[in-house]
DNA sequence: ATAAAATGATATCATGTTAGTATCATATTG
DNA sequence: CAATATGATACTAACATGATATCATTTTAT
């Protein structure tokens, strides 16, 4: 049961290396080389930052991606919703045909409220946190 | 992104269904046609919950399943454990070969914390505590 | 004895998700 | 116009989860 899956993970450090270089433009390439992933699958990372507007992209030579929010103000959180959607914890408890007492049930209290504390711990934590290593 | 699998799920059922029947012996049949699951698939988890030391089973006509311990002290977490593993949310952030900074990432801080409270809170909650509704 | 009803052990199948690959189209620069 | 980028999209592979099928063994009642 992992929190965040490959690909979120991927575009955490992707986000938080074009980070470092402020508001130079970097290629898939070149992150692929810095991160040693696999070219492909970083690269449809890439894209779909690009499609939830974490970053902007230049075609052609000497093109590539950059930030298009400060670091500081990327939630963790976002970025893992984008690739895995949002955190539901409680997914596979059954509905109320075969759990009758569903509304009222203790664990799937307890369940909401964990997943209360993770969303706003995510909440709380921005790619700019990442660069102080 | 699931808290709890749906063989656990199964299980915590289970166990709170034959809470309530105290000392008797449930049947897998029982239990199958109580709960509306699939029977094949209830009977491999209740044979793993046999092994788990969960409850103890009896062979033969009339024979059946009863709890081991009292509901009061059997633990959700341990029940999910049994099934999926211990709860480890870090399970997808790379090693340190791909990331140097690895110990004192604040990402990786961050849900390790998490994941604390998510065992402590699995930890409050118990089969008995299921059974007001 | 033996049939019925239960669990034990195990192997298999089906489905969905995640991880990763491949390809072609399009844009930009020199 | 060639080289080097990204955009879009389709596909494959591996793994985990959910579910099923079978046969062996034990127990009880007749």
């Amino acid at each position: 049961m992992k929190l965040i899956t490959r690909n979120t993970d991927y575009a955490i450090r992707a986000l938080a290396y074009m980070a470092r270089k402020e508001d130079e433009l970097t290629s898939a390439t070149e992150i692929v080389k810095a991160l040693k992933v696999p070219k492909q699958f970083l690269r449809s990372i890439m894209q779909k930052l690009g499609r939830n507007g974490f970053v902007k992209s230049y075609k052609g030579i000497g093109g590539g991606f950059k930030l298009s929010k400060r670091p500081s103000s990327v939630y963790i959180k976002d970025v893992a919703e984008a690739f895995q959607g949002a955190f539901r914890l409680n997914e596979c408890l059954l509905g109320k045909s075969v759990c009758p007492n569903r509304k009222c049930c203790a664990l799937k209290k307890k369940i909401d409220s964990i997943e209360k504390h993770v969303v706003s711990e995510m909440s709380s934590i921005t790619v700019s946190d990442l660069l102080k290593g």
